[in-house]
DNA sequence: CTTAATCCTACCGAAGTGGTAGGATTTGTC
DNA sequence: GACAAATCCTACCACTTCGGTAGGATTAAG
């Protein structure tokens, strides 16, 4: 159930983006420094992103990348969907009744179905905007209480 | 984000086993034919079951493995952490600030802190015997009714 | 003592993860 | 036009996990 480093480093580059942009095109060898990630290795995961249509890209000297839209109109799931493939945590979810002709009989099908849409939902309800400004409340839910405690533990 | 074989067989064993029970102990050879199944395959993941306290076993002829609680006592979050190890998306979110050191400004954590939860919640919340009476209002949520006509389209 | 079952350890091919290497191409600047 | 700095593209690679298989030791009922 692990999201893999293509799908972080991908939010982390976005974020970096979104953080350092402003003027003109950020060049992947500043993002990789300040996030301390392969340059190499983030190449070919911003590719993706630039491929899915969430980047533009300029090539040459002073080129570099920069968000294709607001941060407000990232969701998290089309981030996490370019990079990883798939958010569906079993095949059968993917689309239904096609790749298992057990479905209409299968007792375990709901449960994946509703952990699918449990994780949908939270994922494509948080923005890009929503990490930029560590929008806790509605990240964390109700729970913000006692994870504001957190950081004063270490 | 994938859930491997291990959980989902882990809880078509479980849903097996409260399904057949009944009076005394059902071999893996059953199970196996009857999910159609590898036995050997089985056998190992059993094995984490029974370890984890969640069967009882007897070995030797007529010997096999029975539920060790009610099928009400059993939640599906549990059954997976057993199998898969963890559900958290993310290695940082197991032990808060103790893998990495940058977890204090670290702005994509809460993100996934918030998915663990959500995941977590969701599949602490169903039960085994939700599973066996196909309780689909309560897997799926305010989404049952265009659960219900998925059945007609194939 | 045979048979049927769990238990235990080791192995194994295939796929996925997390990169690395090297070069081709494009673009701005001198 | 040359050079430098950047994206783009293809291939490779070590390591781990996944999804099993194989073979035998142990236990218990009849």
């Amino acid at each position: 159930m692990m999201v893999s480093t293509k799908g972080r480093y991908a939010l982390t580059v976005l974020v970096d983006l979104a953080r350092n942009s402003g003027e003109g095109y950020v060049s992947l060898a500043d993002i990789a420094e300040r996030e301390h990630l392969s340059m190499k290795y983030l190449e070919s995961i911003i590719s993706m992103l630039n491929k899915g249509g969430m980047l533009e890209s300029l090539r040459g000297k002073n080129g570099g990348y920069r968000l294709a839209r607001e941060p407000k109109d990232y969701n998290i799931s089309e981030i996490l969907v370019l990079t990883e493939g798939t958010l569906a945590p079993v095949n059968c979810i993917i689309s239904p009744g096609v790749q298992c002709e057990k479905a209409a009989t299968c007792s375990t099908l709901p449960l994946w179905a509703g952990l699918d849409k449990v994780i949908e939902n939270y994922l494509s309800s948080i923005t890009l905007e929503d990490i930029l400004t560590g929008n806790r409340r509605k990240m964390l839910g109700d729970y913000c209480d006692s994870c504001d405690t957190q950081q004063e533990e270490n």
